[in-house]
This record gives structure tokens, sequence and C-alpha cells, in this order.
RNA sequence: GGGUCGUUAGCUCAGCUGGUAGAGCAGCGGACUCUUAAUCCGUAGGUCGAGAGUUCGAUCCUCUCACGACCCA
């Protein structure tokens, strides 16, 4: 019994004790965190200006490089080693000799440990199998690693470790570099895009008093010092449009939006948008910007038009398909008429049928796109707007002048995913009024998805919001489309999860 | 919220109708001056997700819970 209780504790393995004995050592030395260590290449461009020439160009014109980063494989073959080490830009070899280096360094490096950080001077070479090295004359270790890294040939594969512990999925596996150095990629080539056809980039509140301009359920949060409650932000739309009545007429904003719902394959918590308003425009014009900017991404951060998402293949260069929800279905279920179609009494029976869950307040239109959703949405796989939306569900939207009960709206779906959903703007605020009031109405009998009323955005209607046309494309979803991800977390840094223990 | 699957060494994974665990990598010691998932020899490392139950005995069977993945709502 007292046995057991005099056990050191078990909490910390062999490796990680192991380590820390090294870094005592260290501090014992001197600085073990020393900083004053300047790189001077990248491991790419390196590569990118080195890698054709010679061992005996090298060799006739030595070229003096200091390089850093963290150690990834480690081969030492008695007075001589090979290293491998990883900065931001990729990988570049290491060789250590006694003869070079010196027996000292050589004897130091032989305990230094995969993942430490290591600053390496030296001249470049090509080894006997062709691979540009720097054969090192001076090696510092920059700051030491306590824990070990994934395995080096597999790296890490657990998907709940790739999360909770990015910077490893980071450090080890090159293809989640791949996808989130192509979202960043994809965000720039949207900035250079609407900023090089005269659009500002603006930054709205994301602390909302009145949540709006989406119907969705908002997180709540206090201000403290005010004593109020604020909402984070479900949509920056209404605040755009507040900017396009000031003056603004070409407007892009790239953030976060939250919305308090279920977290999915396809929803995260935090999720960013893009949302972009020009005054003088119509839901036309955005269609058409929109197939011309998912080109020019595509372009620029793949170098094609072609994506392959899940096995299917998509074309971007191919005009988009516009078609209105009842096209729509009628195109992959050609068995419903027209006439059923508009029949409301067809309709609640098969909706019923199919086990779809619908709102028996709905009008034809409602009750078309719950038939909608549930059947044809997924298999709309090539590009295609999904277009004249019922005014009832797009609260915000212009009616369309030849039927008020449509809107000028539209969805663009890809792979079966919504991407976008844009249409010409709302600006006459009488009945922007008329719909909020419906929205508060709806709210107070219990669709926690309503809108609130928002005085203030009415007040700044009735100052006159031109005719403006105005989008929004969900970034996530871009991003899994172009990387070819099957899940919105594989595109989000840190997605949520629930806490660990 | 419901269903299916998963959780074993730091990592990647084995583990037979139930007899308290193995490999590779990483680590430590040794050999090796062109390796690249280096190789070879030796060695150490485990609350088998947590808790209950059945059993002489549970990583294995049952139940509950936690976390995750996928599917459905």
């Amino acid at each position: 019994m007292s046995n057991q209780e005099e056990k050191p504790p078990q909490d910390t393995n062999l490796i990680i004790e192991e380590r820390r004995a090294k870094l005592s050592a260290l501090r014992l030395a001197g600085n073990a965190f020393p900083n004053d260590f300047r790189r001077n290449d990248l491991a790419s461009d390196l590569h990118e200006k080195y890698d054709k020439l010679s061992n005996d160009a090298l060799e006739a014109n030595p070229i003096s490089v200091g390089v850093a980063g963290r150690m990834m494989l480690k081969r030492v073959m008695g007075k001589a080693s090979f290293a491998t080490i990883q900065d931001m830009s990729g990988q570049i070899q290491l060789y250590i000799t006694n003869n070079i280096a010196g027996e000292a360094t050589h004897a130091e490096f032989k305990h230094y440990d995969l993942g430490d950080i290591l600053g390496a001077r030296g001249s470049l070479f090509v080894t006997k199998t062709g691979e540009l090295s720097v054969r090192v004359t001076c090696l510092r270790l920059l700051t030491k690693s306590l824990r070990p890294l994934p395995e080096k040939f597999h790296g890490l594969t657990d998907q709940e470790q790739k999360y909770r512990q990015r910077y490893l999925d980071l450090i080890s596996n090159e293809d989640t570099r791949k996808v989130f150095i192509t979202r960043s990629n994809i965000i720039q080539s949207i900035r250079d895009f609407f900023v090089a056809r005269g659009y500002m980039e603006v930054e709205t509140p994301m602390m909302h008093p009145i949540p709006g301009g989406a119907a969705a359920r908002p997180f709540v949060t206090h201000h403290n010092a005010l004593d109020m409650d604020l909402y984070l932000r479900v949509a920056p739309e209404l605040y755009l449009k507040r900017l396009v009545v000031s003056g603004m007429e070409k407007i892009f904003e790239i953030n976060r939006s939250f919305r308090n719902e279920g977290i999915s394959i396809r929803h995260n918590p935090e999720f960013t948008m893009l949302e972009f308003y020009e005054a003088y425009q119509d839901h036309v014009y955005l269609m058409d910007l929109t197939e011309t900017l998912l080109r020019d991404i595509a372009i620029k951060v793949l170098g094609t038009t072609i994506i392959s998402y899940q096995g299917h293949k998509v074309d971007l260069a191919n005009p988009f398909l516009r078609l209105s929800i009842t096209q729509a279905i009628q195109k992959f279920h050609p068995e419903y008429t027209d006439a059923q179609l508009n029949n409301r009494t067809f309709l609640i029976n098969k909706l019923q049928s199919l086990d779809i869950i619908y709102k028996p307040e709905d009008g034809i239109g409602g009750l078309q796109l719950s038939l909608f959703d549930e059947t044809t949405e997924r298999l709309l796989i090539d590009p295609i707007f999904i277009i004249n939306y019922p005014a009832d569900v797009s609260p915000l939207a212009r009616r369309n002048d030849k039927n008020p009960e449509i809107t000028d709206r539209f969805e663009l779906y890809i792979a079966g995913r919504e991407i976008a959903n844009g249409f010409s703007e709302l600006n006459d605020p009488e009945d922007q009024n008329a719909r909020f009031s419906a929205q508060a109405l709806a709210k107070e009998s219990g669709d926690a998805e309503a809108m609130h009323y928002d005085g203030d955005y009415i007040r700044a209607l009735e100052y006159g919001l031109p005719p403006t046309a105005g989008e929004g494309i969900g970034i996530d979803r871009l991003v899994m489309l172009l990387t070819d991800s099957p899940s919105i977390r594989d595109v989000i840094l840190f997605p949520h999860l629930r806490r660990e223990d």
C-alpha cells in the first residue's frame, strides 16, 4: 500500500521526462531559448534557385545560406548525419559531419530530438542521390521540443486530434497545410477581384443590439458596463445596406457571422461570409458577376476551371443554368406537372407522404421550397442559380415587378450545396416595414429563426436606399468545394468542438 | 434528438468462443562519413476512454456516461 503511494506520478511519459532533462541541461549550459539567430533563406527559395545547379557548379562558387526550422527527420550514421528541417515554405536537408561541423557540434546534434527547432549555416551542395542540401558549418538548437511529434510516415490521422491540436496536424500533414494555403489564396483573390472593380472593403459590427439580416438563431452575450444584452451577428447585411444609404455604393465585407444552430459537416457555429453590395445593379447582374468571380478564383487558385468534388466533376467555365424552384424540381423529377406543383392540396399531400417537415401556414411558394429542399437540392451538382424565391421567405428582397409573390432573388448551388444567396434589395421602406412586422409576428408565435423588427434600419431606408444588388457567399463552403474537403471542419483552422474531458 | 461505428504505448495500428497486451515509428544504449519512412543489434515504455454489472477471471460480454466520425431528423 505504502509502496503504491510512493511511486512517482505517471501522468507524464518517459519521452517527455527525458526531453525535460535535456532542457534542464540546456538551461544550465546557458540560454536555452536564444533569439539571436537570423534566418537568411527559405527552403523553397533555395530549391527554386539552386535545384537545377550541379554539385560541381555549387562547389566551384560556394553559396552560403542560413536556414531554420523544425527537425522532421534525422539519420545518424556515426561520423556524419542527415537531418530534414521544415520551415514555412517547405523542407531542406542538412548534412552534419565531424569533419566540417566539428565533433562537438555533431555529438550534440545526436541528442537533438525530432521536433526541435534548429538554425543552421553552411553552404549548398548536391548529394549523390541528387538532393540539394546544406553542408552545415554551424548548427544551433533554438527551441527544445518537449513533446514527441506524430508518427513520421503516417502523420496525425485521428480526426479529433487533427481538429483539437491543429498545430500538430499542420506540422505533420502537408495536405492540411495545402488546404489552408488555398483558403488564404481564395480570400486574397476575392479581395483582389472586388478591389479591382472599384469596391471598398468595410468592417461592420459583429455585436448587434438587434440581430438581423438572416433567418437564424443568434448567440447572446452581455455588455457589463452598459448592462445590455448584445447578439453576435447572424449576417452583416443590414449594416452594409445602411452604408449604401450613406453613399458607399460599392462595398464588400469578408468576416465572421455566428449562428446558434446545430453543428454538422456543413455547419460551424462561426463561419466566414463574403457580402457585397453594388448600387444601381440588379440580381441578374449579380448572377453574371458571380459566374465571373468563381471562374476567376478557380483559375487563380487552382489554375483551372475544372474542379472535382467528392467524385463529382464540375466545370465552372460552362454557363450556369438558371431555373425557378419548380423548373428545378421538374428537371430532376419530371413526374410532377405544373398543375400539381401549383396545387396546394397536392403539395401538402406530397410533403406528408415524403415525411418532409413544412409550415402549414406557408403559401404555395413556401411549400414548393420545402419540396425542393428535400428532393432536389442535393442533386444540383453542376452550378445552377435557383431563381424566383417566394416573397414570404425573402423578407429583405425586392418583389418581382410582374409577380409580387416572388422576389428578384437567387441562390447558387454547386455539388448539392448552397454556395451563394443574392437579390435585388428591397428599398421600399414601407414594404420593408410591413415585412419586418410580419417577421416579428412570426417570432411572437414561436418561430425562433424569424427576424427582429429593426426600426433604425427602416429609418435608414426612409432616407433612400438606391436600387441595389447584394449577395452573400459562404467562404467556408466555397473553400470546401475548391479543396475537395468533405467537412467544413477541414477548412476551418480551429473548428468548434466540445470541451475535452 | 435517433442510429451505426470508433476510443489499446507519445504516434500509426494488431490483439482468436473471456485467461490482465504486441508490432512499426518515436525514445534510450551501441555500430555505421551520401542518408532520405536510413539500416543493423540491444533496451525501456500501458489506469486497454470513464464507471458499474455478469464471471473464479473482462481490452474482449452487458449497461450507463464522455469524446469523436458518419448517417438521419
